[in-house]
DNA sequence: ACTTACTTAACACGAAAATGTGATTATTCG
DNA sequence: CGAATAATCACATTTTCGTGTTAAGTAAGT
């Protein structure tokens, strides 16, 4: 679990204000014992459930929000992240769990928290965290990082099948996925809009679909 | 805050064969010494353009390599990850460049490389990224981190075009996007196919289009 | 010189989609 | 309770799309 932090930031020393949204008693209490006893850094609310802290936080405005994933009643800490998330684009959310599956990752990120770490990191790396989110970091450890990465390689990659298009065929088939009607394309790339009708069928026929949006979710790879 | 996992090598101290690629002589030769000076770590070819490289790495197989990101000659660093990475996917790379805008960053990802650091970066850091990598994770400072992290939420927030609709538009266009036919739309959520054409014309009127293709295309916020 | 593949083009037919207009139930909300 | 909004169904007309078939000119490679 290593975290890689460009500065070390003793320079400016002002305090950083969280908040924290944990419904484990221990848990939640070790962290503002950790948090208020440091220095630089202070707990100005704790919560046990998204409900509460939904309603509290827009008073408080922590710099630093952490969220716990798992919380009592019907609000997990994703959709909560979510809505404060819009309402405050600045404040800054850690995700705080165990969960080390994509999906969570990804809704998490999605939802608008910056960070994400696991609750087995060590004390003095969750203060170094919250310091590292505060200034414009996204601390995570490096496994959580491959998967955000393998999500980028993933995407980047496109369909092997679009490979076998020609390269007058994948511009008609880019035509195609902006939108346009058969006779613009004809008029975009000068042709007959026979032409047109023919290549489209072909390129039909490489990625065995029988309709424009089937071959256009075949391009951006869906 | 309990257990303290450190990720270290404890397990088995197997050496990781190491390749680099990189054009200044000081910094290649610098990094040379550092990995076959450190325990576990072993260089087994340095080179300083692209194409020796691409045509030596084949045989020498190493582990990880490093690759710089400006190479003199036609190639840069990132078209010689894509193509080493299409062949080898268990090669791991590390981008080790200057640069920290998000084109590069995200250019390298999506060329293959798992890492991505930055040249200041401290010799123990260099071989504790470099040892990560080769453990399955991707070694990047937070500041990288929230670059990529940015990436991810700027996709994820949808248009707010597609808040206007209802949700058995959205229901309707989420139908439309995987390519039904109207018929189809109608038999998977028990309507009549006329009501499918009138949802559907509610959607178009709603986002401004006139064909399929344009509301999906907003609907995925192209 | 002889394939093979790509691009271009035309015509016809039926299926599907888009447009226009109208209307009847639920549901929600002040 | 009314009013507004959402969801439902219907019919007619026009346009666009998808498919089948045929074929000529060009470029590349054996």
């Amino acid at each position: 679990m290593t975290v890689y932090s460009k500065k070390k930031s003793q320079d400016s020393m002002d305090v950083i204000s969280v908040a924290i949204v944990e419904d484990n008693h221990d848990i939640r209490t070790a962290m503002e014992l950790l948090i208020n006893g440091s220095e630089g850094y202070a707990c100005i609310g704790t919560f046990n459930n998204a409900e509460t802290a939904l309603e509290q936080i827009p008073h408080l405005l922590p710099n630093v929000a952490l969220m716990d994933f798992n919380l009592p009643g019907g609000m997990n800490g994703i959709e909560c992240i979510a809505r404060l998330k819009a309402e405050f684009p600045d404040m800054q959310f850690m995700m705080l769990t165990v969960y080390e599956d994509d999906d969570k990752i990804f809704q998490a990120l999605e939802a608008g928290a910056s960070g994400y770490i696991l609750k087995k990191t060590s004390p003095g790396e969750l203060l170094e965290a919250i310091r590292d989110l505060h200034e414009g970091g996204s601390p995570m450890s490096s496994q959580i990082a491959r998967r955000v990465v393998a999500y980028f390689q993933k995407q980047a990659k496109p369909n092997p099948a679009l490979e076998a298009l020609t390269s007058r065929e994948k511009e008609i088939l880019d035509q195609l996925s902006k939108g346009f009607l058969y006779k613009e394309i004809a008029s975009n790339l000068y042709i007959s809009i026979e032409t047109v009708r023919r290549h489209v069928h072909n390129i039909y026929e490489k990625l065995h679909v029988r309709s424009r949006t089937d071959a256009v979710n075949k391009y951006y790879n869906r």
